[in-house]
DNA sequence: CAGATATATATCGCTTCAATATATTTGTTG
DNA sequence: CAACAAATATATTGAAGCGATATATATCTG
């Protein structure tokens, strides 16, 4: 399953620009189990609408620069559907964040605690984010992977906070407020104090 | 972090062949967080020679082909801690198959219900490996990572087990036996015939 | 008022992936 | 025992995709 698939699956939920369809895959109900850069949409964009399975239209809006809003037509519903019967290939999951902790013996214990802790804020990000009742969805298919991706997060923080002490090993607890976030500065909310 | 560093990771476990590299991230530890083909492997391992961060040792057997069996340098060890000790990039994490089930209702339902017993047997089959006590890892760190692999793939079963109706809506139960795998046989099991 | 952030599209080069080619041995099955 | 499939082992190639970057403008923040 190629990009191109991906994006009509985007536009299955609703017309969107390219740029609107990247924030799908970041914000919305695909985060957690797809991506998708620019420099794959774009082109993806491009070649659907030579083959005829979306069409464009250019909105000059005032301010911002030209938006095309891209439209499934009936070709494209049909190329996707065909596309959902074939075999799924198998998942790929891929954390660097894990391969680190894998490797913590051969780990500065301040790094090690810092990947720990980044990783961890990012799961209970998630786990806030897909608990917010803004965040539900319609649809009982959504509503089931919704809940998945929900389950898999709650294990992740649950397991993390439970069998702290088995990377960290007892009684050499690392300094939790030594970590603080500071210069990282990205999407992490700020890192509640974990259960001590 | 490129496919250089993860042969040198899975390096530090042991000297290994191309062939054995890939295995690792088959079956190995390395399988719930990581992947490799040999398109991105035997390139790597050239350059990683060439950089003498790797040595090279024909092992002419009797029978097999012959077998290049790669070490690490000190010059190796060196440099993976220095990748080590770089900031992460965020996880990535895809499956086709929970997309498939995103769009369930464009699904022809024994589709749907093969993707869904499908996906369950895989991550079943998960559970079982690694509850295995066979491979169990030594250290702290890796029995950690251990852990959490099994956390997230129980978490997986359990809420797709208890969750099924969600999907496919009671009182419209499909029936189990239909797809069944039983236990043993993972990904390569035969095919059943898909719509179309 | 400067600088950062958000909206919006697009391209380039490098990495990576899936498929395929080659060669030999071992196991299976009719 | 011949025929075939599967495992062991290395390598290449073409296509796909990702990260970084370029461009342009508007709004928000200090």
């Amino acid at each position: 399953m190629d990009v191109k698939t991906l994006c009509l699956g985007v536009l299955v939920l609703g017309d969107a620009s390219g740029y609107e369809i990247k924030k799908h895959f970041e914000e919305g109900p695909f985060s957690h189990f797809h991506a998708a850069g620019f420099g794959s949409i774009y082109p993806a964009l491009g070649t659907l609408l030579a083959d005829g399975l979306v069409t464009c239209t250019e909105m000059a809006q005032e301010g911002r620069p030209d938006k095309k809003v891209y439209s499934l037509t009936e070709a494209g519903r049909r190329a996707f559907r065909r596309e959902l019967h074939k075999a799924p290939s198998p998942d790929s999951y891929r954390s660097e964040a894990i391969f680190m902790m894998f490797f913590g013996d051969l780990l500065d214990p301040d790094h090690l605690g810092e990947v720990y802790q980044r990783h961890l804020a990012v799961h209970r990000a998630k786990v806030d984010c897909l608990s917010d009742p803004d965040c539900t969805v319609a649809g009982r298919d959504r509503k089931f992977v919704h809940g998945l991706g929900l389950a898999v997060s709650r294990a992740i923080v649950d397991y993390m906070e439970n069998s702290r002490g088995v990377l960290f090993g007892a009684g050499d607890v690392v300094d939790e407020d030594a970590v603080d976030e500071g210069g990282g500065g990205e999407r992490g909310a700020e890192t509640p104090r974990a259960a001590e």
